[in-house]
DNA sequence: ATGACAAGTAAGCGGACGATTACATTATTT
DNA sequence: AAATAATGTAATCGTCCGCTTACTTGTCAT
């Protein structure tokens, strides 16, 4: 633990502690929400002092900010066909429960849903740009409206898992988990072929 | 706001005292997650001491476990079809945020994701039982994981429009999005009829 | 070499938190 | 009525929080 950004950080460099207080906390947002992540640990686990935060970020929902800025990347989903997208996210949905796979700016915002002040940056840096990004690859008639509603699937699988914690969705039941995940996410995706019934 | 539990309070009355506590606390917890929640607010709230939060629920996590006790309430999905059950499942997904409708655990098990004290409790009290429960009322092959992708899939709305925040998924959406949900949700409780491919 | 400024630090501010203590008040029992 | 227990209160403890202030240390242009 308290990692370094860099190899040796040089004896003063800016950059650097503003990258190190970043990293840092990314990781202790994601672990703990933005309410629940203390500045005091950030900077400690970066390896500087707290008034670097206030300096470099203004405020710690500067530094929220500054780590959900622009952290969204749909590139593995450009160009597949529904099919393929359906598991591909369904892939990403059990992934996301995974000890560490990186940062993951959806499990920020659902550690972070308890605290007004990081709803307004979560909607404004996530909600809208993530939707739009993704509508504009599955294309058609409600894409956003779909994009919308794959996004809180994928969401919701992690909330399964993790928040609410019922041993039936642990990661050992990710072959029965994922058929049915994928089969919900192609059900959005594709249209419905035909009604079932009346 | 403050208001009472009862008519007019005893003078003194532990029962009522108790109840009081765990109505203001149901809506705290509910409102602001369980690290957000302050029990200076709820005892006020309740109109009472800060102290009794100790006498009676030993600490606020005790408050938290007594709210969250016995709070799940699958009735209304009893003995429907599982067309039925998708569709008032949808309704269930998209009533979870409006203005106030009552208490609901899965909102206060979201907002309250960031705590390490609450996910203990929550994956007790609501994790498993309410996985058991509605698996009970689908039934079949894999219901235990049906139920808990099924509950996933609703937490996941909430998410969406709330913690994330999509414009994509707002509330004057809803004629759009209800099939969506809808569909997925049919696509787990019902059987894949025929796959697509392969 | 020496200013001038950037970068980093130590200490502390005021406030909120959960929890506890010692005490006052009311109800119940004998 | 007196004794005992139940109920409620005020005040405070220690801790953590985000943030700021006054200061020191390093870097670099001149």
């Amino acid at each position: 633990m308290s990692e370094r950004a860099g190899s040796k950080r040089k004896t003063r460099d800016a950059d650097a502690t503003r990258n190190a207080l970043l990293v840092a906390a990314r990781t202790e947002f994601q672990r703990a929400g933005y309410e629940g992540a203390s500045t005091r640990k950030i900077a400690a686990d970066a390896g500087c002092n707290i008034a670097l935060i206030s300096r470099y970020f203004g405020a710690k929902i500067g530094l929220f900010e500054a780590v959900m800025e622009g952290c969204i990347d749909l590139s593995p989903l450009a160009g597949l066909s529904p099919e393929d997208m359906a598991s591909s996210l369904a892939d990403i949905a059990l992934k996301k429960t995974d000890a560490q796979s990186g940062f993951d700016p959806l499990v920020v915002a659902i550690r972070s849903s308890g605290s007004a002040t990081a709803q307004e940056t979560i909607r404004k840096q996530l909600g809208d740009p993530m939707v739009d990004e993704l509508a504009a690859l599955i294309g058609g008639d409600d894409a956003k409206q779909k994009a919308g509603v794959i996004l809180s699937l994928v969401s919701g699988i992690y909330v399964g898992r993790v928040a609410i914690g019922a041993s039936a969705m642990a990661v050992g039941q990710d072959d029965v988990l994922r058929p049915l995940i994928t089969a919900a996410l192609r059900a959005v995706l594709l249209p419905v072929e035909d009604g079932a019934e009346e």
